[in-house]
RNA sequence: GGCCACGUGGCGGAGUGGUGACGCAGAGGUCUGCAAAACCUCGUACCCCGGUUCAAUUCCGGGCGUGGCCUCCA
């Protein structure tokens, strides 16, 4: 069975779903006005895992994951009247690109990925709903959630309001009845998007769109509601006190999972303190297999280090694999190894998991033949469960970027000289020829039959 | 100020009330023309101080330190 740890109730717990025929996860996705950063994509490859493991126990077809993109923010907002590229344009191309980079990282897509902007109508329900229930009010054209109707708000993130307003720096806007008062609508002028409502001409608050569209596609209650740590408050705590009152106090999710940060140096990455290292460029220098390994590399939960050398290590722990598959390649389709499995569903435990891999690596390398081969397939079903192991041995080893470096062809003509050269005692040539490829980021290996290359 | 994490060997990073995960780097060796790869061997790690215990890195209390959230944020 498998085991997540609660953030609301702050323990691991054994997951047990609603209907196990219809296993419901629903991940807050980007903002689409620009880039994501490497931070973005933990949380993406960290509950892409928690996808592939629920669809192992549950069936493919039995977990439905949600991710979203919001797609009307201020910041989108912003972006269009500094670029005077309309809205629809930037969305439409930085979720794109997400998409796409996320594919590089070997994430699968996700089951739906409902837009903001897709569900303005079910917003409005929504709020008409709250305001008729006496949860929010209408004050200076905005709708408010009143966040002392609901009793249970702080609790996820272990604060009630007032505490915490105690001691922040926050301006509180004059209409609001209680400081700690959320924007469900507010009100748009002429040369901001808007879309009419019974309050107006306006614009749905950011919180409100997760709650109506997993109402709408995943039902009220939902078995795994993921994101990143920041997310907690005010993101998540609003809407559970959003939905909630509006589903007469059934839970939002039964299992909130978070993940922690990326650190650059003695910080936490982020875009307001500039030291953030975006896919786009990672990717221009390393596999994306190789990015997703050193994401996982850590616990999801703990903070990662994020450095040249975290990628380095990464690529060299998959090469050695690799190395592997590629001297015994799997014949066989088998079930991941028990070990491996059990680690991933202990909360999953990565760490642990990449040291089963290794574990499998080594029986693997003391066998020989068709036992070889058998062992490799379950190291290959094992790191396949992660997401790992998609690509062909000689393509990963002779991949580089963007075709950069030598090409394939010009290396074997090297190695064709070289050949000659050894074949002639002449060591002195074919070192040369060695050092001068090595230069170059290709190693050479002198074998039976003969030397191959790879890239280092 | 409130809330929440975390502090493990040169580095990254798990875990556990009692025989030092795993990886990278490093040292020695086997193999090799030399390398590379592979294999073998090599590490007296758990912030500090108390407490509980036969036994604590692991539990409890205190301290120090680092980071996060409280404002858009994975």
């Amino acid at each position: 069975m498998m085991q997540i740890y609660d953030s609301l109730a702050r323990e691991k717990r054994l997951f047990v779903p609603g209907d196990p025929a219809r296993v419901t996860i629903y991940v807050c996705g980007p903002t689409v006005y620009d880039h994501a950063h490497i931070g973005n994509f933990r949380a993406a490859v960290v509950f892409d895992l928690l996808f592939r493991l629920l669809r192992r126990r549950y069936g493919e077809k039995a977990v439905v994951y949600a991710r979203n993109f919001t797609d009307i923010d201020d910041k989108i907002i912003k972006a269009s009247q500094e670029t005077g590229v309309p809205i629809s344009e930037i969305t439409a191309k930085y979720a794109r690109i997400y998409d796409e980079e996320l594919a590089a990282f070997n994430c699968l897509p996700p089951t739906l990925k409902p837009c903001a902007t897709g569900h303005i109508a079910e917003m409005i329900s929504l709020t008409e709903r709250l305001v008729a229930m006496g949860c929010a009010y209408v004050a200076d054209g905005h709708v408010l959630f009143s966040v002392g109707k609901f009793r249970e708000y702080g609790r996820l993130s272990g604060a009630d309001a007032d505490e915490r307003l105690a001691g922040a720096r926050v301006e509180v806007a004059p209409y609001k009845e209680n400081a700690a008062d959320f924007v469900l609508w507010k009100p748009s002028t002429p040369d901001e998007p808007g879309w009419e409502s019974p309050w107006g001409r306006g614009r749905p608050g950011w919180h409100l769109e997760c709650s109506a569209m997993i109402e709408k596609a995943l039902g009220e209650t939902i078995d795994i509601h993921g994101g990143g740590q920041d997310l907690k408050f005010p993101h998540h705590e609003n809407e559970i006190a959003q939905s909630s009152c509006a589903h007469g106090g059934a839970p939002l999710a039964r299992y909130w999972a978070h993940n922690g940060f990326l650190n650059m140096g003695a910080d936490k990455m982020s875009k307001s303190l500039g030291n953030v290292a975006l896919p786009r460029d990672l990717l221009k220098k390393h596999h994306g297999e190789t990015l997703r390994f050193a994401l996982l590399s850590a616990h999801y939960r703990q903070p990662l280090e994020w450095t040249d050398d975290l990628i380095e290590q990464s690529k060299k722990q998959l090469d050695r694999f690799y190395r592997l598959f590629n001297e015994a390649p799997p014949t066989e389709i088998v079930e991941a190894p028990e070990s491996v499995v059990l680690s991933l569903e202990d909360d999953m435990n990565t760490p642990e998991a990449i040291a089963g891999l290794h574990d499998l690596r080594d029986i693997a390398m003391q066998l020989n033949g068709e036992p070889k081969r058998r062992a490799a397939a379950r190291l290959k079903a094992a790191g396949e469960l992660m997401g790992f192991f998609a690509n062909d041995p000689a393509a990963w080893f002779k991949w580089s970027p963007q075709g950069e470096g030598l090409s394939a062809e010009a290396i074997d003509a090297k190695l064709a000289e070289r050949a000659a050269a050894r074949k002639a005692k002449d060591f002195k040539t074919s070192d040369i020829i060695r050092d001068e490829l090595a230069a170059q980021g290709v190693v050479i290996e002198d074998g039976p039959q003969g030397a191959t290359w790879r890239r280092g």
